[in-house]
DNA sequence: ATGACATTTGCAAAATGA
């Protein structure tokens, strides 16, 4: 079973590319990230077209999530993410789909930092790693995939100096992905490919894609009883360099039936 | 870097992103 996360930085602009990775690389599950769409724009029937169900929560203009099954309707469990009720970000979904609990995940970016933003992405994630914690309690295989906007390590960037100042990278981001790690979670792609750069992310600006400036931001981070399935890991890079390309590269694994 | 580049909203130029 091959499931996937995929920021599409909008979905009505990156609906021809996102049919064509479908159709190319046949995904079981697929969450997506950055749909900038409402619900009511969600372009359904052109997902159910491409042999998906869908379930989603949109946003106008920005932010949005959705996770997909190829010949299935996911299940929702639940949109947005317990502890805040005054977060009116569509950043959370999470539904039960082929024997799984699988999470979309739009983590806040951050920047810049210090400032109030910055203060939102740290409070955002210390909710989702309670939320996490519940979750693994449940000793149930989980994936939670998507764009956690966090570089965990040195390695995960082109250029240290060049991020250092990055709400991406700050210790405070670091650590708060690192304590979602300790509670038992596989970071999936480094299990597979534990050194050396394997990057989801290219900037659109100052050439970052001819140059292969990118990082490491989007992660799929699998529960013990998920983990011990894992067989393969990896991102579907040539899609940065395709026509009207997201940003973000598909970054996918493969799990033992 | 008040930048780049891309998308959405809404129809100009601002907001947002990483």
């Amino acid at each position: 079973m091959r499931i996937a996360t995929y920021n599409v930085n909008g979905i009505k602009a990156r609906l021809p590319r996102l049919v064509e990775w479908l159709g190319e690389t046949a995904p079981d599950i697929v969450c997506l990230q950055e749909l900038k769409s409402s619900d009511e724009t969600f372009p359904e029937a052109d997902i159910r077209a491409a042999g998906y169900g869908a379930v989603w929560h949109g946003q106008k203009g920005f932010n949005g999530v959705a996770i997909l099954a190829k010949g299935a309707d996911p299940v929702e469990i639940r949109r947005g993410l317990p502890g805040d009720p005054d977060d009116s970000h569509s950043r959370y979904i999470e539904a039960r789909v082929n024997g799984l609990v699988v999470a979309s995940i739009y983590l806040p970016n951050g920047n810049p930092q210090p400032g109030p933003k910055f203060d939102y992405k740290l409070a955002w994630m210390a909710r989702l790693n309670a939320h996490a914690a519940t979750l693994l309690a449940q000793e149930v295989p989980v994936v939670l995939a998507g764009d956690y906007n966090v570089i965990p390590t040195d390695a995960d960037t082109f250029s240290v100096p060049a991020m250092a100042e990055d709400a991406l990278m700050q210790p405070e981001s670091r650590a708060a992905f690192r304590a979602l790690a300790f509670q038992g979670w596989t970071d999936a792609i480094r299990t597979r490919q534990p050194t050396g750069p394997v990057w989801t992310f290219w900037d659109y600006q100052a050439g970052a894609w001819p140059r292969d400036a990118g990082f490491r931001i989007d992660h799929l981070m699998l529960s013990p009883d998920a983990a011990d399935r894992l067989t393969d890991a990896g991102v579907d890079k040539a899609y940065r360099g395709r026509e009207k390309a997201s940003d973000h590269a598909p970054t996918w694994i493969v799990l033992r039936d």
